[in-house]
DNA sequence: TCGTTCACG
DNA sequence: ACGTACGTGAACGAT
């Protein structure tokens, strides 16, 4: 097995990256994280109180009572009782009811609002609100996930009962959620994530000059991007300029299409695919380096991490378009997602060995992609913050600097920076 | 068990 | 003419 391994050049992969972390996160989750179920239940009796509101409102706008939850029910009240006009489809051919839908509709009649916000405050309520205090361990306290090693085919990590990787902080009430998790009496949370982890990845596997320069000089890398697409000098990226920038920036990273540009920035795909064209023209080693990528894999049928790691991807020359695009995308990706992965992996195999040689009494407790989160006793925050930073942004050399952002807090929606 | 939806990076 | 962003896990309703 080893000689396989060693055959397709995935030894260090084995042995110096996934052998090692097993144990690593044997002692995370052992250690488990701290939550405060007390909370949680008040939260979850908020929570009730407005689902019921809600409830009211929306069977009021409705003309009669229905199961909100059902998108089949919810279907037959939208388009073809209120008469609403039918977005996108689903796979199976049904009236999609998603948000992106009901966003739209949103001018058409206030019921679709008032169901946004049910979706929301019924998914903080029944994913997380009533379901983390039950998995809360009756000798430890504490939640102890599973970080599944062997799941994600790009290398990530992947958590599950619970998942700890998708607690909510973009909204303000999913941001109550977060709040649950806290440090251990004593304790303080340390948080520390990759900055652009990905866009410094793809500037180093590229070599494109000007990314290179952008993260060299430590630039707003969005509002860099628009400078270059927009032609504007710093002072005239505007928040809409740079929210476009940074929309063709995630799309590079995914593999953009002009279509998907297009629906997700609202305009013609004539225009999209001018903004594409541009980018490439201005980062022509972005363009060089896609291009390489996929030549690779359409040779090989798959592509690699700096570190080795393989994802195949034998669907490459498939003769179905979209089956064939959908192989690309996944393609173009999993090189920068990967490697990302392999980085934090090797800071947490670093960090961990310094913690336990120098006998820390901080634990790390999770990983959520181009984050580590550590619960540590506040006396040793000063000093460890720095080893922390040190661990991930020392752990690789590339020709980006990689930069790592640090957070201190008492619970892990109320973080601030950490400053010495 | 599958499809839909939605939480995260 | 058509139409998808990459990677996950979980709850819920319908079957």
């Amino acid at each position: 097995m080893n000689q396989q391994v060693a055959a397709i050049g995935c030894a260090d992969v084995l042995h110096r990256i996934e052998m090692p972390l097993s144990e690593v996160l044997a002692r995370m989750e052992l250690a488990g994280v701290a939550v405060d179920v007390d909370y949680l239940h008040q939260l979850s009796d908020v929570l009730e109180g407005l689902l019921r509101t809600k409830e009211g409102e929306i069977y009021t706008l409705a003309g009669e009572p229905f199961n909100i939850s059902s998108p089949k029910q919810l279907g037959q009240i939208l388009f073809d009782k209120l008469k609403l006009p039918a977005g996108k489809k689903t796979r199976t051919g049904a009236y999609s009811t998603d948000a992106e839908v009901l966003e739209q509709l949103a001018v058409e009649h206030p019921i679709c609002r008032s169901i946004l916000e049910y979706r929301e405050l019924s998914k903080l309520k029944s994913t997380y609100a009533d379901v983390l205090p039950r998995l809360v361990h009756p000798s430890t306290g504490r939640i102890h996930t599973s970080f599944n090693q062997t799941v994600a085919a790009t290398g990530r990590l992947s958590s599950s009962e619970p998942n700890l990787q998708n607690i909510p902080i973009r909204s303000e009430a999913g941001r109550q959620i977060r709040r649950a998790f806290v440090a251990a009496p004593g304790n303080r949370l340390l948080a520390a994530d990759y900055s652009q982890i990905e866009l410094r990845l793809l500037a180093h596997v590229s070599g494109d000059e000007r990314l290179l320069q952008a993260f060299a000089e430590d630039r707003d890398i969005h509002a860099a991007t628009a400078m270059l697409l927009f032609g504007v000098p710093a002072d005239g990226v505007t928040p809409e300029l740079r929210r476009k920038a940074k929309t063709v920036n995630f799309a590079v990273l995914y593999g953009m299409s002009d279509y998907g540009l297009s629906q997700e920035l609202g305009m013609p795909v004539q225009e999209a695919r001018a903004f594409i064209e541009n980018y490439f023209r201005q980062l022509p080693g972005v363009r060089r380096y896609i291009d390489q990528t996929l030549s690779f894999a359409r040779e090989h049928g798959f592509v690699t991490t700096l570190y080795g790691r393989r994802r195949y991807v034998p669907e490459i020359n498939h003769a179905n378009r979209n089956v064939r695009q959908a192989a690309e995308r996944a393609a173009i990706n999993s090189p920068l997602q990967g490697t990302a992965a392999d980085i934090i992996k090797l800071a947490m195999i670093e960090l961990d060995r310094r913690l336990r040689r120098e006998g820390w009494k901080a634990s790390m407790v999770l990983q959520v992609h181009d984050e580590l989160v550590l619960d540590a006793p506040s006396e040793e925050i000063p000093v460890l913050a720095n080893l922390l930073r040190e661990c991930m942004s020392g752990v690789a050399s590339l020709r980006v600097p990689l930069r790592v952002e640090v957070e201190v807090g008492d619970n892990w929606a109320e973080m601030e920076k950490f400053v010495l």
